[in-house]
DNA sequence: TCTGGGGTCCTAGGACCC
DNA sequence: TCTGGGGTCCTAGGACCC
């Protein structure tokens, strides 16, 4: 048995636990560059507001709605996800930290009233941390997943399911004939692991409510899509087939990748832009105790400017052995953008992936080929690095191919609507007024 | 003018092996 | 007429997730 804690709109209530003017208004949360809306109030969803809208279109098509667009503030995100998750966890005893605002809770063999303890948890972070939550509780993630939307769903829709699953609803506890109704209710693509196209092809099949794919053969189902669809039916009625991971397991890619403030079109731009995303992904590989054998780097136009002469081009450089020094990746980030860089074109991003990831602390040996003293002193020197810029802040020592404080770092993101750093900066910390 | 970032898993097909 | 059987590894592409 499962509960999925889940923030409503996350982004936005973060924003709203320290600005609460913005609550009852349209508002949205601005990707990189103010780009599109990856976030947004209900007020902003009834507008019609899409997932991904582009924000110059947001303002065009409703001039006189008032809707506030902010620039994404991660830092502030991920703190109050901290938050919230550490609270989630007293649920049960084991969890499962799924995304920045998702947690699964095992709640197997808790000997309680499982939606009072789901009401009094989803109290608590609203209290303590200002981010309204839905609570779904199910047999399998697949069928938490689900009572979690009709949680939200019969909040935020009334009349969609019935008032009493609003906010916490266990699905596992309603009588038969109630499940079928919720389910018979609920379209194919709300389900956890049924995307755009597998939805499709299920209503063609004739299965477009969720108690019609509950009733599918799983060996059918096989045999038609694949064992991935398989799962998903087996989980919907009710067999366990995704188990809870409440250790995360170490990321088998690394990237850091993003779309330039300002279109680039010298060499040098791109050098100082590759060389943060490299400096960055090295960071978070360090992070992870892992090494790199292989460094991917792309660079590619705006395929929105149609006007524009198109090029994409990206390319893999593997490293001599596996690798978690800065400079080593920057330096083979940098050969594949030499190779790949064509003059004469306006580019707008640009991505460095570290692939091939090992564990750090297993060492291949090799013949004629043992560590020379630079090798064996990566580490201390990584370290030393890394703790210096934990201690002063992101980017006080870096590699001077970044490009100094000087030079002008037109590619680096635009973010003009940035609320600050609420919990994390003593500089921004709020001030209660009496 | 203006359009995100970061991941995972599965499958089919090709290359190659004996 | 008629051309084996069994296996591994790698890669690209598709689909999904938040």
């Amino acid at each position: 048995m499962y509960a999925l804690v889940d923030g409503n709109n996350f982004y936005v209530s973060c924003e709203r636990s320290f600005r609460p003017s913005l609550l009852n208004r349209p508002v949205v949360v601005l990707s990189n560059n103010d780009g599109c809306a990856i976030a947004r109030s209900n007020e902003a969803k009834a507008l019609g507001i899409r997932m991904g809208h582009p924000w110059f279109q947001i303002r065009d098509e409703w001039p006189d709605a008032g809707v506030i667009a902010l620039s994404a503030n991660f830092t502030l995100y991920g703190d109050l996800s901290n938050r919230m998750h550490a609270i989630a966890a007293g649920l049960g005893p084991h969890q499962e930290i799924y995304s920045i605002d998702e947690s699964f809770n095992d709640v197997a063999h808790m000997h309680c009233d499982l939606v009072r303890r789901g009401h009094a948890v989803r109290e608590r972070i609203l209290q303590w941390i200002g981010i309204p939550c839905g609570v779904g509780i199910g047999a399998t993630k697949t069928l938490a997943k689900l009572a979690n939307h009709v949680a939200k769903s019969a909040d935020r829709k009334p009349g969609s399911y019935p008032k009493d699953l609003a906010r916490v609803c266990n699905l596992s506890a309603l009588p038969s004939s109630d499940l079928d109704a919720v389910l018979a209710a609920t379209d194919v693509s709300e389900v956890w692991g049924f995307g755009p196209r597998i939805s499709a092809q299920l209503r063609d099949a004739g299965i477009a409510n969720v108690l019609q794919a509950t009733r599918m053969d799983p060996a059918t189902v096989r045999r038609r899509w694949s064992v991935v669809v398989e799962r998903t039916v087996r989980e919907l009625q009710g067999q366990s087939c995704i188990p809870l991971s409440p250790v995360a397991a170490s990321k088998k890619e690394i990237a850091c990748t993003r779309s330039f403030g300002a279109p680039v079109t010298e060499f040098n731009g791109l050098v100082q832009a590759v060389t943060e995303f490299a400096t960055r992904a090295s960071e978070k590989l360090r992070a992870q105790e892992s090494r790199a054998g292989q460094v991917y780097v792309f660079i590619h136009t705006s395929p929105f400017r149609k006007q524009d002469k198109q090029y994409s081009q990206g390319t893999v450089v593997p490293l001599l052995r596996p690798s978690a020094n800065t400079a080593e990746i920057i330096a083979s980030a940098l050969r594949g953008l030499r190779a790949i860089f064509r003059p004469g074109y306006r580019f707008a991003k640009a991505g460095v992936m570290l692939l091939d990831l090992q564990d750090s602390h297993v060492e291949q040996g090799e013949l004629g080929l043992e560590p020379t003293h630079e090798d064996r002193s990566t580490p201390a020197l990584m370290a030393t690095l890394d703790a210096i810029n934990n201690r002063y802040g992101k980017g006080s020592l870096r590699f001077a191919s970044a490009g100094t404080q000087r030079q002008i770092r037109s590619w680096e993101m635009k973010q003009e609507r940035r609320t600050p750093h609420y919990t994390t900066d003593w500089a921004a910390l709020p001030v209660a007024r009496a």
